[in-house]
DNA sequence: TATGAATGAGCCTTCATTCAT
DNA sequence: GATGAATGAAGGCTCATTCAT
């Protein structure tokens, strides 16, 4: 039912889609969903929450712990692509509402921000502990760079489908080892 | 008057914003705005042109050519953050559009894509020339992943206002410099 | 079950409720509404009759036979401030209801209608028996005038509840002993 | 343009009447009701505060002030009587409207509550000033129960429309005569 | 040229009503 | 007998768009 929503959002936002479209799409009364989730703005949370969950879930799964760095980058890049390969659309909205800021649905979305920075950072932050604070910030804004690269190159892979993961899984890890 | 629909349209996309609104905020009349435009998607068109373009030129004024490759690329990376600093709205509709494929609207969008990911292709190219399509490719895939920390770190910093604009350019050049 | 019904009818007419609201009131489910009265209106209609039929036995019961015209007046007077006291939400929607003709309902309203309105006029005529045809139209439209005199009374008193209940029993009664 | 609005809300109320129908029936379109009047309840608004203006004139210009009370009574009950028999619709909805207490929209309804009121007991203190406190708050009351039986009495004449007007008006000075 | 006024169409939401269980 | 789940239809409101002035 969410994935109605999913395919109706990611054309056109928020506004753009249709609770009649989305019903339609998914094959149920209006009323159903209203019941389901008491609004437009409910039903896109609901939505929102279960691609957050869905990918930091697979990004914390696909943490191979223990392993050296490069490898658990490689690890969670590839988790990373191997979801906005399957939830393409779901993909697109997420993105654009992980960039908006303080909005009333933040609260959501800047926990799953959070996490995949701090899961950057940690990794990285494991093999070179940030000496000061200005490292820190740095390390932070790292993660940033990191994680918009990632987005980028993987909206870059939708119109190059023959190229190869392992290829962008270097572009992103030899990013990655850099600062070191 | 196009500065009115830049920050009708980046509160709530195409969808979200209103000729109304954007008229008021304008303060012109909504029939000029049609004989103007011819519509709304017309509109949003000549606005996405415009930012398109503006970043454009400010990109190409930017390039030093001639400089060695690492002065080069922080002319550049301070051109694009001044241009998001100063068009924190615009360029939000700007990146969601530059995202987005196939659309009708696409064809000038591409252009853009294009031409920043060249330039930034060219950069890195300059110096070491790919040997062969599967590095170009390479190169490409470096350049769209290089944009999109960019943009993301942009992001970022509006969120860390009292980071120095060079410990980002400083992130950014590193992450540039290690295909090396 | 008709409680649930009358606070929710009071609130904005019979337009103004809704079943869901009343079958929640009531702590039953909307289908056993339709079990019991078919239809919205069916248990609209129910519950009118069930006011009205309060209301007209509550004067019935207090009319005193053979008491003196002020006597009986008076203990008329006080069942119905009783009634409306009691049945507050409920009087206001059977008062509307009262000023509306020839509507489908308006069947057993009319009744109602007549009854107190005989009522009040028998109980003047019982002293004075109306001459002429004219005198007894008089007198049928001072039972109504007297009766809207009592109605409104009753919700001036809801707003002044501090005055006696005597008080008002003595403006009523004086208003009726009036004509003769 | 608010004539629309008098038969719509008088049908069913509020709740009854919808926006589509009050257009249709003013033979323009949605959208300009809610240009003129914001909201339903805009349009309510402006509709109960045309109509209690109206009445309120006309029981101000009817008081033939220096004339002896029985006729000044008269002449306001008569004014009273004209305005329902020319705005019966309106009527219904206005009258409904003066008996809701403490609603958002009762600060206008007050008002009129107050003026008619005030208008009835100043007519009557005029001759026989209030000695003590209860008195004027039997005045009080009188007047309201004095409106309410010229309310209930406008009724009662829509249906019987041959009675002739002066017997109404007799009826109600009569009404009016007992306090003494 | 410029605009106030107007509208058909669509959107979010809810309602009265029913059916499978 | 009783209900959770479901829906066609409507209601309030707004939008992109036009036309007379």
């Amino acid at each position: 039912m969410l994935d109605a929503a999913e395919r109706a959002f990611s054309a056109g936002g928020f506004h753009g889609a249709s609770m009649d479209a989305i019903a339609r799409e998914a094959g149920i009364s209006k009323p159903m969903l209203y019941n389901y989730f008491g609004s437009k703005e409910g039903l896109y949370v609901a939505f929102l929450n279960r691609a957050g969950q869905d990918l930091a879930r697979r990004l914390l799964e696909a943490d191979t712990e223990g392993d050296p760095l490069e490898k658990r980058l490689a690890a969670g890049v590839g988790a990373f692509f191997g979801y906005v390969d399957e939830h393409r659309d779901g993909w697109r909205v997420l993105r654009e509402e992980l960039g908006r800021q303080g909005e009333p649905l933040g609260g959501q979305m800047a926990d799953l921000r959070g996490l995949i920075a701090t899961l950057v950072a940690d990794l990285l932050a494991d093999e070179r502990p940030p000496a000061s604070p200005e490292e820190r910030d740095r390390l932070a804004a790292f993660g940033y760079a990191f994680i918009g690269a990632g987005q980028s190159l993987a909206d870059w892979w939708l119109d190059h489908p023959d190229v190869p993961l392992e290829h962008l899984t270097a572009v992103l890890v030899a990013m990655a080892a850099q600062p070191a």
